[in-house]
This record gives structure tokens, sequence and C-alpha cells, in this order.
DNA sequence: TTTT
DNA sequence: TTTT
């Protein structure tokens, strides 16, 4: 029986369109990054503003919704689990490691051109008792050679080329 | 002003005794990881444990306590924030990236060798009315040639080697 | 579509056996107490104590699994949401009202005679997802005259007599 | 040292304007109710909607910040504890009760007339370093006849009368 | 790349 | 009524 709680709350702002895919056993997923802003004072005591950007990971149903609902800019609240994973990198043969939110649910807030608020969460995705969820991330960015077709496709270790290596 | 909401909640077990240092500016920080479990059903139905190692950062007086009453294999609650770190690697000339929690509250939970139980938070290090924290461990890698220490090299079925130039 | 977020999480010490019952429906509910206790510094600067105790109620098969594993002492991490309900005395003629926490996530912690820790959580039961949960509560009070038979069976607004009128 | 978690996180709207007010003792004590609404399906599958009620006290330096920008119908974001007082009616001479959230970190959210969104948290007020915070309003009940007034007669759908001797 |  |  495995123990652990690992879990994140995040309230913040769209900075993409989600972008949502099917992935080959036919499973939805979403991506999309949410920046999440606070302020603190600096050593000689005036304010300043610290962004921290997240890259959010949602399945099934709720990628759906928030595929139609969500927009950049849109302000959210969000819940859901930290997750890491690590893959080679094949031009420098380097590991290389990337931290996702796995969001199991999620709230729209304000307006932003919102159609007002809504509520959403996963029935039976939270921890405990939750369906196997294949890796996966954005393709975005493997545009040029290895399109390393269109998703995860290699279990827990993403296989990642190319230009780009990492975040978004 | 800014609005955001970065929190993240933790149980799970130390990989490894935190390591605790003194920053130049004085500051205490330490450093170790922490191990959280679940168990999923997975597509065949069957029983699955996950675990997800985290990156945890203490600073100040907690991080004090941290280095004082925490050993590998200790159970504990905590709670911080997602904090990205990004540099460019002297050795491939890529960005790397690494996720920390930057921790603000501790609880150790059950026994494990621990005097029982104690209840720490920082006062004053909450998103809204944080102190300038210095980033740590930020240049560690930037140098040029391999500085190797300076972090956590262990940790309970965690191979660290040269190869790996992020995480644990 | 509804909007709102209800969490809480505690982590305490059980007050007294998990009392579990099933109510007509067939449906299984749980009840116990938990205290949970934080040290603060008073004005003249010393470290007070201050517990607070919180009446659980669980649903389904985590009611069982509580009613199994869950014993008076027993440290433990709980998740919920506040659920508030009231009726009207009948000897006073005058409006009552009880706040439970309506648990969905329950994880042992530390030992007390525990095997260890686990996890559990119901899938399905979260936030906007929740079926519909009878209200209950405890009766282990309702001793004397009028035992309004087992259980809940006045829906949103119970009923409530005799002696004792409200929590433990 | 105490050992224990006891953490309240809320998104809903403002029932009433808050209600500021300075204790003998200097202290700024705030206090207003929040909805949290929610859905779920009752046992015929149809879709239903609840809304809790949630009594909010807030502190210091956040409560005259909740007395600036607050309204009824703000929707906002909040965290604090759960903290139940109780007193023995003068009238009755029965034990009451009311439970609070003692709030410790406020955001809020969307729109609503609001001039944008703002974080706001206590610089030591939570759990672990808490100032010795006075019960607010404990009394106002205890008195033979209904002092009525002093407390949150108001909100949207909320029938407030004598009959009532507790909460909104 | 967001938001105030 | 719990726990340290």
């Amino acid at each position: 029986m495995a123990r652990g709680i690992n879990k994140v709350t995040l309230i913040g702002n769209l900075g993409s369109d989600p972008e949502v895919r099917q992935i080959p056993s036919g499973q939805t997923v979403a991506n999309f990054t949410l920046a999440t802003s606070d302020s603190y004072k600096d050593n000689s005591g005036t304010m300043q503003e610290r962004t921290e950007w997240h890259r959010i990971v949602v399945w099934g149903r709720l990628a759906e919704i928030c595929g139609q609902y969500l927009k950049k800019g849109r302000q959210v609240y969000l819940e859901g689990r930290i997750q890491t994973r690590s893959w080679d990198d094949q031009k420098t043969g380097e590991k290389k490691y990337a931290t996702d939110i796995v969001c199991n649910e999620m709230q729209m807030l304000g307006g932003q051109g919102g159609s007002g608020g809504g509520s959403y969460g996963d029935a039976g995705q939270q921890q405990g008792s939750t369906p196997a969820q294949p890796q996966a991330r954005p393709q975005q960015n493997d545009q040029a050679a290895p399109p390393a077709t269109s998703q995860p496709p290699s279990g827990p270790m993403i296989e990642n080329n190319d230009k780009d290596d990492l975040p978004f």
C-alpha cells in the first residue's frame, strides 16, 4: 500500500491556448502553460514581482473541457500533482528532466472573455485511484527532423530530440 | 499587485540527509530529496506503485531545524511552492532546467528514529510577503568543469553519476 | 455550472474509534473526531498549544477502510470539505448548527499500533462529481428517549433531540 | 511541540460586505460570510447544486485590506484554519457551537467591481508562529436578550431572524 | 508566453 | 476525547 501526498494548487493565467490531442490509445490530452505571479519585498525593501511558469498536462474528459473553454490569458484554479519526466537527449547524450503538473481539477475564474466560471474535476483520477496515465508532452516544438510521431510513444521515458530540448 | 497561487503539499520520505549550508550572505539553506509514492490501477487493472522524487530547498531558521531533526528515511509533511530554475550548461551550451520545491512549512510525522513529531513554519516567508530569497545552488553547474560536489549525491535507489547533469 | 472550492486538509489524531454504520439506503458511514494541535506564542511571548476538534464523516468504501484500520489515537492525514448542517431543536425550538468535515481522502501516518501507513481516496467523490451524500451524524448521544431511528432519516435537515443536542 | 495541520482553502463569493471592527486591545478584525458552490449528481443522475456558507474571520492588517477591497458578491480565494467556538446560551442554558474560518491569506479573483485582483497574506500568522488571537465576537450572543446586531444580518438568499441564534 |  |  503506497503512502504519500503530492498535491499542487495553482491560480494563474494561461500563457497559451491549450493544445489538445488524441494519443494513439484514444486518450485525450491537453497541454498548456500557466503563469503564477507573486510579490515579495527584496532586500532593499522594494516590492518585486516574480512569475513562475508551469507546464500543465490534463487527461481525459477534463482535457476536452480545457480545450473547449480555456484560452490564453484566462485565469484558472488548478489542482494536480507534480510529475518529473526524464529522457536521454539524443544530441548530447545527456539525461534531461522536465517537470509537469498533471491536473485533475480545474476551475475557471474571473472574466477574460469567459462565460463566467465553472468547476470541473475528474471522477476517479486522483491519488490512490488513478488510471494509468501514459506520459505525454506537447510536441509543438518538435518541428524539424524526427517528428517523433505525434506522441509519447515510449512509455515513461520519453525520447526527446532536436532543437529545443525542454520546456516551453 | 501580483495575483496568483503556487502551493505544494507533500507527504513523503527523505531520500537523503539534509545538506545544510550557509551562503555568502549568511543565509542558511538546506537541500534534500523527498519521495512521494502513490498507487494506481494500470490498464490491466493491477495495482501499480509510482514514486515521485522532489528536490526540496529550505531557507533560514526552518533550514536549520531541518538540518537538526530530519534524516534520510524520515516521513515528513511539507508545504511550499514550485520554482523552476534555468541555466546555460557550459559543456553543451544548452539551456537546462531544474524544478525545486521551496519549502516554507515542515512537520515531522511518525516515528523513524524521530523524537516524535513537531511542527514548524516560517514566520513571514509565505506568498505575498516573502523576503528576497537568493537562488540556491543555481550556478553550481555553470562553471566549465563539473563542480560535482555541492549537491545531493545520494539517496536510496538513486544513482548519481557524472552523466547526469541535473536533479539528484 | 457551479463554481467554488471548499477543501480541508487535516493532520491529527483520532479522539475516538470510528463508529461505522449502514444507513437504510445501504450506504456505509463512519464518524469520528480528530484533534489537530498547533503552537503559537501568546502576547507574553510564551508558547501555547491550541487543540481543535473536528467532526469527521466518511462515506462508502472509505468509511469501511476507516472502520477497519483507524483507532483512537491514530495519526492520520485527511482531506475533505466543510459542511454545516442545521436543524430545529425540539426542546428549545431553536435552530442549531453543526459543522462536519466530509472526508474523501485518508492516509494513515506514523505508528500507533498501525501496520505502517496506507493511502486511500475515493474514486469519484470529489468536488464536481460527488454522488449524493445523505446527511448523517453519529447518534451515539441520542440515548434516552426518541432514538430517532438509527440514522439521518430526514434528509438535509436532521432532527436532533434530547439531552445533548450537538457535537461530541 | 505540537503537531498537526488544520488548513482550509476556499473559493467563493462574499455574502455580505465585510464588517470591520477594532477590538479593545486595538486589534482589527473583519467578519463576513462566503458561499462556496459545487455540483454533484444526485441518485437519479441529475445535476444538483449545493451551496455551503462559511463564516470568515480575519485579523490585523489583512482585516483592514478585506474591509477596503472586498464587497458583497466579490469572488475571492481564501486560506485559513477551522476554529470552533462554544459558549453557554444564557436564554436556554445550552451549550452552543459555531465554526469559523480564521483566514490568513486572501486573494481577489475575477471582476465584480473590483479594481482587478490582488494577493494578500499575513506575515507571521500561520500555523506554528501565530500571535495570540483573541476570540472574535465570541460572546456576542451570550447576553440574555438577543443583541441581534453586531453580526452578518444579511447576504444573498440568507434569511436571518430572531429565531436563529447562531451563524448568519 | 500570462495577468495586475 | 487525541497527540507530543
